[in-house]
DNA sequence: TCAGATATGCTGCATAAGCAACAAAAGGAG
DNA sequence: CTCCTTTTGTTGCTTATGCAGCATATCTGA
Protein backbone atom coordinates (compact mmCIF):
# COMPACT_ATOMS: atom_id res chain seq x y z
CA UNK A 1 0.00 0.00 0.00
CA UNK A 2 2.52 3.11 1.19
CA UNK A 3 5.13 1.34 1.02
CA UNK A 4 5.38 1.00 -3.05
CA UNK A 5 5.27 4.92 -3.11
CA UNK A 6 8.62 6.60 -3.89
CA UNK A 7 10.41 7.34 -1.26
CA UNK A 8 10.80 11.36 -2.44
CA UNK A 9 7.36 11.41 -2.36
CA UNK A 10 6.77 10.09 1.12
CA UNK A 11 9.49 11.87 2.53
CA UNK A 12 8.43 15.17 0.96
CA UNK A 13 4.79 15.21 2.60
CA UNK A 14 6.32 14.07 5.95
CA UNK A 15 9.09 17.42 5.82
CA UNK A 16 6.65 19.82 5.12
CA UNK A 17 3.88 18.02 7.68
CA UNK A 18 6.52 18.42 10.23
CA UNK A 19 7.37 22.04 9.20
CA UNK A 20 3.60 23.13 9.24
CA UNK A 21 3.00 21.52 12.54
CA UNK A 22 6.57 23.31 14.17
CA UNK A 23 4.97 26.77 12.51
CA UNK A 24 1.62 26.27 14.00
CA UNK A 25 3.58 25.79 17.31
CA UNK A 26 5.04 28.95 16.62
CA UNK A 27 2.58 31.89 15.84
CA UNK A 28 -0.60 29.76 14.46
CA UNK A 29 -1.85 28.60 11.55
CA UNK A 30 -3.29 32.16 10.26
CA UNK A 31 -0.09 33.68 10.64
CA UNK A 32 1.74 31.11 7.97
CA UNK A 33 2.59 30.98 4.16
CA UNK A 34 3.25 28.67 2.16
CA UNK A 35 7.12 30.31 1.06
CA UNK A 36 7.37 29.72 5.43
CA UNK A 37 6.06 26.15 5.11
CA UNK A 38 8.56 25.54 2.31
CA UNK A 39 11.66 26.77 3.63
CA UNK A 40 11.19 25.50 6.98
CA UNK A 41 10.82 22.24 5.59
CA UNK A 42 13.71 22.74 2.72
CA UNK A 43 11.81 21.84 0.18
CA UNK A 44 11.42 24.20 -3.08
CA UNK A 45 7.83 26.02 -2.76
CA UNK A 46 6.73 24.73 -6.63
CA UNK A 47 7.21 20.99 -4.81
CA UNK A 48 4.53 22.06 -2.43
CA UNK A 49 2.08 23.22 -4.52
CA UNK A 50 2.59 20.04 -6.69
CA UNK A 51 1.60 17.95 -3.60
CA UNK A 52 -1.07 20.42 -1.91
CA UNK A 53 -3.48 23.15 -3.26
CA UNK A 54 -2.71 24.95 -0.17
CA UNK A 55 -2.01 25.13 3.58
CA UNK A 56 -5.52 24.04 4.35
CA UNK A 57 -5.38 20.64 2.83
CA UNK A 58 -2.05 20.10 3.80
CA UNK A 59 -2.91 20.83 7.69
CA UNK A 60 -6.39 18.97 6.34
CA UNK A 61 -4.17 15.94 4.80
CA UNK A 62 -1.94 15.64 7.66
CA UNK A 63 -5.03 14.98 10.28
CA UNK A 64 -6.41 12.78 7.91
CA UNK A 65 -2.65 10.74 8.24
CA UNK A 66 -3.06 10.88 12.53
CA UNK A 67 -6.88 9.57 12.07
CA UNK A 68 -6.62 6.78 9.70
CA UNK A 69 -3.45 5.53 11.66
CA UNK A 70 -5.66 5.59 15.08
CA UNK A 71 -7.95 3.97 12.98
CA UNK A 72 -6.20 1.00 11.89
CA UNK A 73 -4.63 0.52 15.14
CA UNK A 74 -8.53 0.20 16.45
CA UNK A 75 -9.37 -1.65 13.83
CA UNK A 76 -10.46 -4.26 14.55
CA UNK A 77 -12.08 -3.53 17.65
CA UNK A 78 -10.13 -5.49 20.14
CA UNK A 79 -12.40 -6.89 22.26
CA UNK A 80 -12.02 -7.22 25.28
CA UNK A 81 -13.08 -9.70 28.50
CA UNK A 82 -11.19 -8.60 30.99
CA UNK A 83 -12.86 -7.12 33.89
CA UNK A 84 -12.57 -3.48 33.82
CA UNK A 85 -10.68 -1.77 36.88
CA UNK A 86 -8.08 0.33 37.85
CA UNK A 87 -5.62 -2.22 37.68
CA UNK A 88 -7.20 -3.52 33.98
CA UNK A 89 -7.87 -0.50 32.14
CA UNK A 90 -9.94 -1.73 28.85
CA UNK A 91 -7.41 -2.10 25.92
CA UNK A 92 -8.69 0.08 23.04
CA UNK A 93 -7.81 2.72 25.89
CA UNK A 94 -4.42 1.48 26.07
CA UNK A 95 -4.29 1.74 22.11
CA UNK A 96 -5.56 4.92 22.04
CA UNK A 97 -2.55 6.59 24.48
CA UNK A 98 -0.35 4.52 22.96
CA UNK A 99 -1.24 6.08 19.72
CA UNK A 100 -1.24 9.85 21.10
CA UNK A 101 2.55 8.72 22.18
CA UNK A 102 3.77 8.36 18.86
CA UNK A 103 2.46 11.53 17.47
CA UNK A 104 3.13 13.23 20.80
CA UNK A 105 4.30 16.65 19.26
CA UNK A 106 1.72 16.43 16.82
CA UNK A 107 -1.53 16.40 19.53
CA UNK A 108 0.87 18.48 21.32
CA UNK A 109 0.45 21.85 18.88
CA UNK A 110 -3.04 20.42 18.07
CA UNK A 111 -4.50 20.77 21.29
CA UNK A 112 -2.48 23.23 22.59
CA UNK A 113 -1.88 27.11 22.72
CA UNK A 114 -2.71 27.46 19.02
CA UNK A 115 -5.28 24.86 18.63
CA UNK A 116 -7.02 24.04 15.89
CA UNK A 117 -10.30 23.57 16.49
CA UNK A 118 -11.10 21.34 13.62
CA UNK A 119 -9.14 19.03 14.86
CA UNK A 120 -10.63 18.67 18.39
CA UNK A 121 -13.92 18.10 16.80
CA UNK A 122 -13.16 15.48 15.10
CA UNK A 123 -11.36 14.34 17.47
CA UNK A 124 -14.14 14.70 19.70
CA UNK A 125 -16.66 12.43 17.08
CA UNK A 126 -13.67 9.97 17.04
CA UNK A 127 -13.97 9.32 21.08
CA UNK A 128 -17.77 9.43 20.96
CA UNK A 129 -17.55 5.74 18.99
CA UNK A 130 -15.37 4.44 22.10
CA UNK A 131 -17.19 6.61 24.92
CA UNK A 132 -20.18 5.04 23.71
CA UNK A 133 -19.27 1.43 23.50
CA UNK A 134 -18.28 1.65 26.61
CA UNK A 135 -21.06 3.19 28.30
CA UNK A 136 -23.28 0.48 26.81
CA UNK A 137 -21.23 -2.04 28.29
CA UNK A 138 -21.41 -0.41 31.90
CA UNK A 139 -25.33 0.87 31.25
CA UNK A 140 -27.26 -1.41 29.65
CA UNK A 141 -29.27 1.14 27.20
CA UNK A 142 -33.15 0.42 28.33
CA UNK A 143 -32.04 1.48 31.40
CA UNK A 144 -32.55 5.11 32.35
CA UNK A 145 -30.27 7.33 33.53
CA UNK A 146 -30.72 10.41 35.87
CA UNK A 147 -28.41 12.48 33.36
CA UNK A 148 -29.06 12.57 29.45
CA UNK A 149 -27.01 9.79 28.08
CA UNK A 150 -25.33 12.48 25.44
CA UNK A 151 -24.39 14.48 28.10
CA UNK A 152 -22.38 11.78 30.00
CA UNK A 153 -20.46 10.90 26.81
CA UNK A 154 -19.52 14.36 26.20
CA UNK A 155 -18.06 14.79 29.61
CA UNK A 156 -16.40 11.55 29.51
CA UNK A 157 -14.94 12.53 26.32
CA UNK A 158 -13.82 16.33 26.95
CA UNK A 159 -11.82 14.72 30.17
CA UNK A 160 -10.31 11.99 27.71
CA UNK A 161 -8.61 14.71 25.52
CA UNK A 162 -8.13 17.31 28.62
CA UNK A 163 -5.67 14.30 30.08
CA UNK A 164 -3.97 13.94 26.67
CA UNK A 165 -3.88 17.68 26.32
CA UNK A 166 -2.29 17.47 30.32
CA UNK A 167 -0.25 14.52 29.32
CA UNK A 168 1.45 15.75 25.54
CA UNK A 169 2.42 19.29 27.49
CA UNK A 170 4.45 17.71 30.64
CA UNK A 171 6.22 15.62 28.60
CA UNK A 172 4.08 12.35 29.19
CA UNK A 173 5.47 12.12 32.96
CA UNK A 174 4.21 8.28 32.92
CA UNK A 175 3.08 5.48 30.60
CA UNK A 176 0.09 5.25 27.99
CA UNK A 177 -0.63 2.62 30.04
CA UNK A 178 -0.77 4.77 32.79
CA UNK A 179 -2.87 7.16 31.45
CA UNK A 180 -5.54 4.45 30.63
CA UNK A 181 -5.82 3.42 33.74
CA UNK A 182 -6.23 7.11 35.70
CA UNK A 183 -8.77 7.39 33.05
CA UNK A 184 -10.51 5.12 34.26
CA UNK A 185 -10.09 5.93 38.08
CA UNK A 186 -11.64 9.58 36.99
CA UNK A 187 -14.30 8.41 34.91
CA UNK A 188 -15.65 5.85 37.47
CA UNK A 189 -15.21 7.47 40.54
CA UNK A 190 -16.25 10.91 38.92
CA UNK A 191 -18.56 9.86 36.31
CA UNK A 192 -20.31 6.67 37.16
CA UNK A 193 -20.71 6.53 40.52
CA UNK A 194 -21.80 9.57 40.57
CA UNK A 195 -24.77 7.95 37.99
CA UNK A 196 -24.86 5.43 41.00
CA UNK A 197 -23.28 2.21 38.67
CA UNK A 198 -22.16 -0.55 40.52
CA UNK A 199 -19.05 -1.91 39.71
CA UNK A 200 -19.13 -5.14 41.50
CA UNK A 201 -15.29 -5.61 41.09
CA UNK A 202 -13.85 -2.35 42.45
CA UNK A 203 -11.94 -2.50 45.32
CA UNK A 204 -12.77 -0.52 48.10
CA UNK B 1 28.66 30.56 -1.00
CA UNK B 2 26.78 27.95 0.68
CA UNK B 3 23.60 29.27 -1.08
CA UNK B 4 23.70 28.69 -4.37
CA UNK B 5 24.14 24.42 -3.80
CA UNK B 6 21.31 22.26 -4.61
CA UNK B 7 18.67 22.53 -1.94
CA UNK B 8 18.19 19.03 -2.58
CA UNK B 9 22.04 18.34 -1.83
CA UNK B 10 21.77 20.71 0.99
CA UNK B 11 18.77 18.46 2.22
CA UNK B 12 19.91 15.07 1.73
CA UNK B 13 23.04 16.16 3.70
CA UNK B 14 21.52 17.61 6.61
CA UNK B 15 19.17 14.46 6.71
CA UNK B 16 21.23 11.88 7.10
CA UNK B 17 23.35 14.09 9.67
CA UNK B 18 20.37 14.50 11.77
CA UNK B 19 19.71 10.73 11.44
CA UNK B 20 23.73 9.83 12.37
CA UNK B 21 23.21 11.90 15.62
CA UNK B 22 20.16 10.16 16.10
CA UNK B 23 21.12 7.01 15.95
CA UNK B 24 24.42 7.69 18.13
CA UNK B 25 22.18 8.62 20.96
CA UNK B 26 19.99 5.56 20.79
CA UNK B 27 23.00 2.52 19.91
CA UNK B 28 26.62 4.00 19.56
CA UNK B 29 28.45 4.88 16.96
CA UNK B 30 29.80 1.08 16.40
CA UNK B 31 26.39 0.00 16.02
CA UNK B 32 25.07 1.95 13.23
CA UNK B 33 24.91 0.53 9.60
CA UNK B 34 25.06 2.82 6.23
CA UNK B 35 21.29 1.41 5.61
CA UNK B 36 20.30 2.17 9.60
CA UNK B 37 21.17 5.87 8.27
CA UNK B 38 19.37 5.92 5.50
CA UNK B 39 16.25 4.26 6.43
CA UNK B 40 16.30 6.82 9.41
CA UNK B 41 16.60 9.46 6.85
CA UNK B 42 14.40 8.85 4.66
CA UNK B 43 17.56 8.63 1.54
CA UNK B 44 18.06 5.97 -0.56
CA UNK B 45 21.21 4.31 0.40
CA UNK B 46 22.44 4.78 -3.11
CA UNK B 47 22.03 8.54 -2.77
CA UNK B 48 24.43 7.87 0.78
CA UNK B 49 27.13 6.81 -1.29
CA UNK B 50 26.89 9.54 -3.75
CA UNK B 51 27.91 12.01 -1.14
CA UNK B 52 29.87 10.05 1.55
CA UNK B 53 32.29 7.21 1.14
CA UNK B 54 31.06 5.75 4.63
CA UNK B 55 29.67 6.67 8.09
CA UNK B 56 32.89 7.99 9.17
CA UNK B 57 33.32 9.69 6.78
CA UNK B 58 29.58 11.42 7.46
CA UNK B 59 30.48 12.03 11.09
CA UNK B 60 33.69 13.51 10.06
CA UNK B 61 32.05 16.34 7.92
CA UNK B 62 29.08 16.33 10.05
CA UNK B 63 31.80 17.72 12.94
CA UNK B 64 33.72 19.64 10.16
CA UNK B 65 30.09 22.02 9.75
CA UNK B 66 30.08 22.56 13.04
CA UNK B 67 33.01 23.83 13.94
CA UNK B 68 33.24 25.96 10.61
CA UNK B 69 29.82 27.63 12.20
CA UNK B 70 31.96 27.75 15.72
CA UNK B 71 35.21 29.30 13.97
CA UNK B 72 33.21 31.84 11.68
CA UNK B 73 31.40 32.69 15.11
CA UNK B 74 34.41 33.33 17.05
CA UNK B 75 36.46 35.28 14.13
CA UNK B 76 37.73 37.89 13.72
CA UNK B 77 38.11 37.52 17.43
CA UNK B 78 35.80 40.04 19.22
CA UNK B 79 38.25 42.04 21.17
CA UNK B 80 37.26 43.13 24.36
CA UNK B 81 37.39 45.88 26.06
CA UNK B 82 35.35 45.26 29.33
CA UNK B 83 36.69 44.66 32.78
CA UNK B 84 35.70 41.08 33.29
CA UNK B 85 33.73 39.87 36.08
CA UNK B 86 31.15 37.51 36.83
CA UNK B 87 28.52 40.31 35.80
CA UNK B 88 30.59 40.82 32.48
CA UNK B 89 31.77 37.67 31.01
CA UNK B 90 34.51 37.92 27.87
CA UNK B 91 32.40 38.16 24.72
CA UNK B 92 34.05 35.00 22.98
CA UNK B 93 32.64 33.22 25.62
CA UNK B 94 28.99 34.12 25.37
CA UNK B 95 29.38 33.18 21.73
CA UNK B 96 30.57 29.80 22.13
CA UNK B 97 27.99 29.07 24.87
CA UNK B 98 25.46 30.85 21.87
CA UNK B 99 26.92 28.08 19.35
CA UNK B 100 26.30 25.32 21.72
CA UNK B 101 23.20 26.44 21.80
CA UNK B 102 22.39 26.62 18.44
CA UNK B 103 23.64 22.75 17.84
CA UNK B 104 22.62 21.33 21.57
CA UNK B 105 21.84 18.45 20.30
CA UNK B 106 24.72 17.33 18.56
CA UNK B 107 26.97 18.66 21.37
CA UNK B 108 24.68 16.28 23.64
CA UNK B 109 24.93 13.15 21.80
CA UNK B 110 28.64 13.64 20.68
CA UNK B 111 29.36 14.31 24.49
CA UNK B 112 26.87 12.18 26.13
CA UNK B 113 26.74 8.43 26.74
CA UNK B 114 28.35 7.42 23.92
CA UNK B 115 31.27 9.78 23.56
CA UNK B 116 32.60 9.98 20.65
CA UNK B 117 36.19 10.50 21.63
CA UNK B 118 37.43 12.58 17.95
CA UNK B 119 35.13 14.94 18.79
CA UNK B 120 36.05 15.59 22.55
CA UNK B 121 39.98 15.73 21.39
CA UNK B 122 39.26 18.30 19.04
CA UNK B 123 37.03 20.50 20.95
CA UNK B 124 39.62 20.84 23.62
CA UNK B 125 42.20 21.88 20.97
CA UNK B 126 39.91 24.57 20.25
CA UNK B 127 39.46 25.85 23.40
CA UNK B 128 42.29 25.54 24.25
CA UNK B 129 42.98 28.85 21.67
CA UNK B 130 40.50 30.38 23.68
CA UNK B 131 41.77 29.51 27.04
CA UNK B 132 45.53 30.36 26.32
CA UNK B 133 44.24 33.72 24.82
CA UNK B 134 42.09 34.55 28.27
CA UNK B 135 45.37 33.07 30.23
CA UNK B 136 47.95 35.28 29.14
CA UNK B 137 45.87 37.93 29.34
CA UNK B 138 45.36 37.52 32.80
CA UNK B 139 49.01 35.90 33.70
CA UNK B 140 51.84 38.17 31.39
CA UNK B 141 53.45 35.22 29.73
CA UNK B 142 57.12 36.01 31.47
CA UNK B 143 55.53 35.48 35.14
CA UNK B 144 56.42 32.79 36.79
CA UNK B 145 53.55 30.68 37.74
CA UNK B 146 52.80 27.87 40.77
CA UNK B 147 51.37 25.29 38.82
CA UNK B 148 52.62 24.61 34.99
CA UNK B 149 50.46 26.43 32.78
CA UNK B 150 49.40 23.40 30.46
CA UNK B 151 48.08 22.22 33.36
CA UNK B 152 46.50 25.29 34.24
CA UNK B 153 44.61 25.66 30.50
CA UNK B 154 44.11 22.42 30.17
CA UNK B 155 41.81 21.96 33.68
CA UNK B 156 40.16 24.96 32.61
CA UNK B 157 39.30 23.27 29.50
CA UNK B 158 37.93 20.46 30.69
CA UNK B 159 35.80 22.59 32.98
CA UNK B 160 34.34 24.07 30.11
CA UNK B 161 33.67 20.90 28.38
CA UNK B 162 31.77 20.00 31.78
CA UNK B 163 30.12 22.60 32.36
CA UNK B 164 28.57 22.13 28.47
CA UNK B 165 27.62 19.01 29.04
CA UNK B 166 25.69 19.68 32.05
CA UNK B 167 24.01 22.39 30.56
CA UNK B 168 23.14 20.32 27.39
CA UNK B 169 21.68 17.30 29.03
CA UNK B 170 20.10 19.48 31.54
CA UNK B 171 17.27 21.09 28.90
CA UNK B 172 19.59 24.33 28.87
CA UNK B 173 18.19 25.94 32.15
CA UNK B 174 20.01 29.00 31.69
CA UNK B 175 20.61 31.11 29.43
CA UNK B 176 24.27 31.60 27.22
CA UNK B 177 24.94 34.62 28.73
CA UNK B 178 23.88 32.99 32.18
CA UNK B 179 26.25 29.97 31.51
CA UNK B 180 29.21 32.63 30.23
CA UNK B 181 28.93 34.22 33.90
CA UNK B 182 28.97 30.67 36.24
CA UNK B 183 32.06 29.93 33.52
CA UNK B 184 33.64 33.57 34.84
CA UNK B 185 33.04 32.93 38.71
CA UNK B 186 33.71 28.98 38.80
CA UNK B 187 37.69 29.91 36.62
CA UNK B 188 38.47 32.72 38.53
CA UNK B 189 37.57 31.53 42.48
CA UNK B 190 38.46 28.17 41.20
CA UNK B 191 41.52 28.29 39.48
CA UNK B 192 43.20 31.55 39.15
CA UNK B 193 42.08 32.92 42.72
CA UNK B 194 44.00 29.41 43.61
CA UNK B 195 47.01 30.66 41.46
CA UNK B 196 47.25 33.99 43.57
CA UNK B 197 46.26 35.98 40.48
CA UNK B 198 45.26 39.29 41.45
CA UNK B 199 41.72 40.81 39.80
CA UNK B 200 41.52 43.99 40.90
CA UNK B 201 38.20 44.99 39.51
CA UNK B 202 36.65 41.70 41.69
CA UNK B 203 33.93 41.99 43.80
CA UNK B 204 34.65 40.65 47.84
C1' DT C 1 33.98 -24.95 9.76
C1' DC C 2 30.27 -24.00 7.04
C1' DA C 3 26.08 -21.82 5.36
C1' DG C 4 22.49 -18.30 5.60
C1' DA C 5 21.89 -13.90 6.46
C1' DT C 6 22.94 -9.14 6.33
C1' DA C 7 25.69 -5.17 4.77
C1' DT C 8 28.31 -3.05 1.20
C1' DG C 9 29.52 -0.66 -3.07
C1' DC C 10 28.12 0.16 -7.56
C1' DT C 11 25.28 0.56 -11.94
C1' DG C 12 21.52 2.33 -15.96
C1' DC C 13 17.21 3.97 -16.35
C1' DA C 14 12.94 6.39 -14.46
C1' DT C 15 11.16 10.28 -12.07
C1' DA C 16 10.45 13.69 -8.38
C1' DA C 17 12.15 17.89 -7.22
C1' DG C 18 14.93 22.27 -7.94
C1' DC C 19 15.46 26.45 -10.39
C1' DA C 20 14.36 30.76 -12.59
C1' DA C 21 11.14 33.50 -14.35
C1' DC C 22 6.78 35.32 -14.83
C1' DA C 23 2.03 37.46 -14.26
C1' DA C 24 -1.46 37.93 -11.12
C1' DA C 25 -3.32 38.52 -6.57
C1' DA C 26 -3.23 40.08 -1.91
C1' DG C 27 -1.62 43.02 1.81
C1' DG C 28 0.19 47.26 4.16
C1' DA C 29 1.77 51.91 4.78
C1' DG C 30 1.64 56.61 3.22
C1' DC D 1 -7.02 55.60 -3.16
C1' DT D 2 -2.02 54.60 -4.79
C1' DC D 3 2.32 52.73 -4.56
C1' DC D 4 5.23 49.12 -3.11
C1' DT D 5 6.15 44.79 -1.15
C1' DT D 6 5.02 40.16 -0.44
C1' DT D 7 2.75 36.05 -1.62
C1' DT D 8 0.74 33.10 -4.85
C1' DG D 9 0.22 29.91 -8.74
C1' DT D 10 2.23 28.15 -12.85
C1' DT D 11 5.80 26.98 -16.49
C1' DG D 12 10.02 24.40 -19.36
C1' DC D 13 14.23 22.74 -18.59
C1' DT D 14 17.92 20.74 -15.56
C1' DT D 15 19.48 17.83 -12.00
C1' DA D 16 19.54 14.98 -7.86
C1' DT D 17 17.52 11.07 -6.16
C1' DG D 18 14.86 6.64 -6.25
C1' DC D 19 14.74 2.05 -7.75
C1' DA D 20 16.08 -2.61 -8.84
C1' DG D 21 19.47 -5.58 -9.31
C1' DC D 22 24.05 -7.22 -9.06
C1' DA D 23 28.54 -9.25 -7.16
C1' DT D 24 31.23 -9.01 -3.20
C1' DA D 25 32.21 -8.75 1.58
C1' DT D 26 31.28 -9.25 6.38
C1' DC D 27 28.87 -11.06 10.12
C1' DT D 28 26.60 -14.82 12.94
C1' DG D 29 25.02 -19.02 14.70
C1' DA D 30 24.75 -24.20 14.18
Amino acid sequence: MTHNVDLRIRRTRKLLRDALVELIDEKGFDAITVQDIAARAMINRATFYRHFVDKHELLERSMEDVWSDLASKLDPPPYDTRQIGPHEPPYNLVLLFEHVEEHANFYRVMLGKWQVPAFTERMRSFLETIAQERMNMVMPQHQPTPVPRTLISGVAIDMALSMIRWWVENHRPCTAEDMAKHYVVLSVFGIYRALGVNQPDWPG
